[in-house]
RNA sequence: GGGCGGGUAGCUCAAUCUGGUGAGAGCAUCGGCUUCACAUGCCGAAGGUCGUAGGUUCAAAUCCUACCCCGCCCACCA
């Protein structure tokens, strides 16, 4: 029976085959009956809105790597995949949905759109998990979760709660990061800054004495809601001042001038305007001094009421005018180019407006002083380390945690009100009556929950938290997490504090960090930029196999990657490469192999050893979390140990049947344990290859089949032999290449063997191969040197190869005396190193032998090339 | 201002923690090859005073100090 392969690898064939294969055998679900230890990875949910990005594909291919390792290693696994509501955005996409039919969520009213959001959920919800499953992850989809769930949104009101209850959680007037256009609060870090070269403006007000006092302001339009000018008291030139009063133009309110530390003396006119509803600093100033705080915005960014006459202008336009009148009135004395960064919704990029606003927040400080004992602890570790000192930084300076969000999507804030008599509940069930006044008129916050608020439960809400489920009292607390650094404060940490607070346990042992996928300019993949490759359009070009297999190799261990299609082919070309070996073994197989250890060649141990190196090396790669060091050890192994030298060698014995047999038995063994080392990593080919592999009492799947221990055969000595027989060949190909003849110009070889006669035996016995792999047609050994050859050793064997009449005898010459050149060089680095009677005295005895041996060696072959140049 | 990381071949990175073999890969470049698994391939070559200056040491890409660049995070920014 021939197995038919064909010439080049095409993945989407059995990418769906296989995938489809191992869900509806069901070996992605955790095994309840199973007595092994558990193995759990917290998979970071993905935004509902997004579609697959190439983040996602890094982290999601490092998980299932570790997952698929752990599940072949035996262990029960758990890998449950999610989404969450992803709040903001998602409002924000089914508003534009809504902007399209001329409606805003208004007309809809809260109830009809939250309908609405959900039927957008349920038809577009669950794109990211099935482009996922294209990628091959092996989660447990049968335990998908939402963070909207019921469960989930039970977990979340229970938080809220019993954080309320503990004093952790309270509502106040603060100023916030308000998006005018999500018409939203947000909390600081949902904030980016951005540098622009914007304009500085030095605004006159009027003193009531007479004269004027000069403020410098970047955002005009916010004088109007001003309510003093600020003086620092040390500042010599401007004290005078304080106490004195000001005019607001246009409003003509009149302000007092006050002194305060905070003002910067050196900067503008060292007098600064104090608008406390609108800046965070002058809202401290105003705290401290007790000043009206005039708000002179509506929630859409558009000056209200309190703007006088520029009401209902917008928040830049009303910046225009009031530019434009001042300059008019004479009362704008100069304008300053100035650079200063501004801050920009994360979602929509519109310029956040500092806005004072009734919102809630989450005290952090008891709760960050836990989570940083369990990082000093060590019952967490980052990988790479260095992480760890930033979770620090971070949380040592944590502020509260502004939680509320005035959007619709998400959970409501569990805080009732009586309307009668104003009487506050929080209650884990909306209350029927008040409890203080058995009014029925309750009415419940108006705000919803920041969509990390019920994020940060993800590890142990998605399990039935707070209830003791199976689930939950098995996988938690999990392993394993694997995220971008990018959300480490967002959510890495503030998991770590809930499972701290909630559960009395750290969520998850290990926590691994990728780095960012940016282009190869370093900028991030965005949309905008086009730079943003579609991860299924890539999977379609070179295979998921071939897409997380380059991933893997590019990828430097929690630093950026810096992504290119063309890398892209890393991967397809080794898949291909192993197709391809495979399909030499089949061409050939004819339905028997066997094993005999007397039978084994010399490269059949060399292979063997190195097989195992590998699997240890890659074992304890992947328990490290070193993706990339793994990757490459099974590149390497295979390509250019496989197939470069064994396959290479082993051809020979394909003529012969019997011989056939036993080299097929250890090329089919070595790559079927090969397969399985590489099956976290491409697990399509993989399986389509070892199911065709011809060891009858393999298991069903690869999937499912043990991950690969050590042979235990000792061939080192063998190794090192093999490795002989390289460099012996290799040597004697760079001399053809130096003088770039065709391989198909045979060339003779004599050697005068004075080296190891063990060595000589082996190469006698393997002659036919190595002559065919060096190209030569002859070998013959020889007593005397011969002349007019190029000329090498190589461990003590002298290589002759005729060469008079193919090339000059002189360049042959340049190229000896060059050589020995070289060698000079690093002799005389030793010799020194040997002449200094410290270096002899104190240096460890093996180096000082080891730089004996080399400079042996290395004058011997000088002594060898010098002798050969005399006569050649 | 506080913190973190980096500077090694044209490019992207190993090796640095734990000092010691002729500093290694991949991509790009150059030369040779259609050899019956693979041109998504095979065989070779070229390319590096390891950011700069000191110091420690028998010995420094590796440790220490200073400096120069580059990137990132946090805070501030009238």
């Amino acid at each position: 029976m021939k197995i038919e392969m064909e010439k080049v690898f095409k993945p989407c064939e059995i990418e769906e085959k296989w995938f489809s294969f191992w869900d509806e055998k069901g070996y992605f679900i955790a095994n309840n009956k199973s007595e092994k230890e558990k193995y759990t990875i917290v998979m970071p949910p993905p935004n509902i809105t997004g579609s697959l990005t190439m983040g996602h594909v890094l982290n999601n291919t490092f998980q299932d790597i570790i997952i698929r390792m752990k599940r072949m290693q035996g262990y029960e696994v758990l890998w449950l995949p999610g989404i969450d509501h992803a709040g903001i955005a998602t409002q924000n996409v089914v508003e534009r949905e809504l902007a399209k039919e001329g409606k805003t969520r208004f007309d809809l009213g809260r109830e009809e759109f939250l309908k609405r959001v959900w039927k957008w959920k349920e038809k577009y919800g669950d794109l990211i998990l099935k482009q996922l499953k294209k990628l091959g992850v092996s989660c447990d989809f049968s335990r998908t979760r939402f963070t909207m769930d019921s469960e989930l949104s039970e977990a979340v009101i229970e938080a809220f709660v019993r954080l309320y209850e503990k004093g952790l959680i309270y509502k106040g007037f603060y100023i916030i990061n308000w998006c005018p256009r999500c018409t939203t609060a947000l909390a600081d870090d949902e904030v980016e800054h951005r540098e622009i070269v914007g304009k500085l403006y030095f605004i006159k007000y009027p003193l009531k004495e007479g004269g004027f006092i000069t403020v410098a302001t970047t955002r005009p339009e916010t004088m109007l809601g001003d309510t003093a000018v600020a003086i620092n008291p040390d500042d010599k030139k401007n004290k005078h001042l304080i106490g004195k009063i000001a005019i607001l133009p246009f409003i003509n309110r009149e302000i007092p001038i006050i002194g305060d530390e905070i003002v910067d003396p050196e900067f503008g006119t060292g007098c600064v305007k104090v608008t406390p509803a609108h800046d965070r600093n002058d809202f401290e100033i105003g705290e401290r001094h007790g000043l009206e705080k005039v708000i002179v915005m509506d929630i859409f960014g558009k000056m209200n009421e309190n703007a006088g006459k520029f009401k209902g202008l917008e928040r830049f336009e009303a910046r225009e005018r009031i530019v434009k009148e001042l300059e008019e009135m004479e009362l704008l004395s100069k304008i300053e180019e100035y650079k200063h960064s501004i801050g920009e919704c994360y979602r929509c990029h519109t310029i956040i407006e500092p806005y004072l606003s009734e919102e809630w927040f989450v005290r952090m400080l008891p709760l960050a002083e836990k989570a940083i004992a369990a990082a000093k602890n060590k019952e967490i570790i980052f990988f790479p380390t260095s992480y760890e000192k930033n979770y620090y930084n971070w949380l040592e300076n944590v502020r509260d945690w502004c939680i509320s969000r005035s959007i619709w999507w998400g959970h409501r804030i569990p805080v009732y009100e009586c309307e009668k008599c104003g009487n506050i509940m929080v209650k884990r069930k909306t209350p029927k009556e008040c409890v203080k006044c058995k009014s029925k008129k309750i009415k419940q916050e108006e705000k919803v929950l920041d969509t990390w608020f019920s994020s940060w439960l993800w590890p142990f809400s998605t399990m039935g938290w707070p209830k003791e489920t199976e689930d939950f009292k098995k996988f938690y607390p999990t392993d394993t997490l694997v995220t971008g650094w990018d959300i480490l404060f967002f959510w890495v940490a503030r998991m770590i504090m809930a499972g701290i607070e909630f559960t009395g346990k750290v969520p998850f042992k290990n926590i691994v960090l990728t780095g960012m996928v940016r282009d190869e300019k370093r900028r991030k993949l965005s949309k905008s930029l086009g730079n943003s490759p579609d991860p299924l359009d890539l999977i379609k070009k070179y295979g998921a196999d071939g897409v997380r297999f380059s991933m893997c190799l590019i990828t430097p261990e929690g630093q950026d990657v810096l992504f290119s299609e063309k890398k892209m082919e890393i991967g397809r070309n080794f898949a291909n490469k192993l197709w391809n070996a495979s399909r030499l073994l089949f061409l050939n197989y004819e339905n028997e192999i066997s094993f005999d250890k007397n039978k084994l060649y010399i490269e059949d141990k060399w292979i063997l050893y190195s097989l195992d190196e590998l699997i240890k090396n890659v074992t304890k790669d992947l328990e490290n979390f070193a993706f990339v060091d793994a990757a490459w050890k099974c590149y390497k192994f295979f390509w250019n140990e496989y197939c470069d030298w064994y396959l290479e060698f082993i051809k020979d014995r394909f003529k012969d049947k019997e011989k056939k047999k036993y080299a097929l038995y250890i090329a089919f063994y070595v790559i079927e344990k090969f397969l399985r080392i590489l099956h976290p990593f491409m697990p399509f080919i993989t399986e389509e290859i070892w199911q065709k592999l011809p060891f009858p009492d393999k298991k069903e799947s690869i999937t499912i089949s043990e991950w690969p221990a050590p042979s235990g055969f000792s061939y080192k000595e063998e190794y090192e032999d093999f490795e002989f027989i390289k460099k012996m060949i290799t040597i004697i190909r760079e001399i053809r290449g130096e003088y770039n003849i065709p391989i198909n110009q045979k060339l003779n070889l004599f050697l005068r063997w004075l080296g190891s006669s063990s060595k000589k035996n082996i190469f006698i016995e393997r002659i036919e191969e190595i002559k065919r792999l060096s190209f030569i047609n002859e070998v013959e050994f020889i007593d005397t040197p011969i002349k007019k050859c190029a000329f090498a050793t190589c461990e003590g064997v002298e290589i002759y190869i005729p060469i008079e009449g193919i090339v000059d005898i002189e360049k042959e010459r340049k190229r000896i005396e060059n050589e020995i050149e070289e060698l000079k060089k690093h002799v005389n680095k030793i010799k020194k190193r040997l002449m200094s009677e410290d270096f002899v005295q104190k240096a460890p005895k093996e180096i000082v032998a080891l730089n004996e041996k080399k400079l042996n060696e290395f004058n011997e072959k000088i002594e060898k090339l010098k002798i050969y140049l005399e006569h050649l």
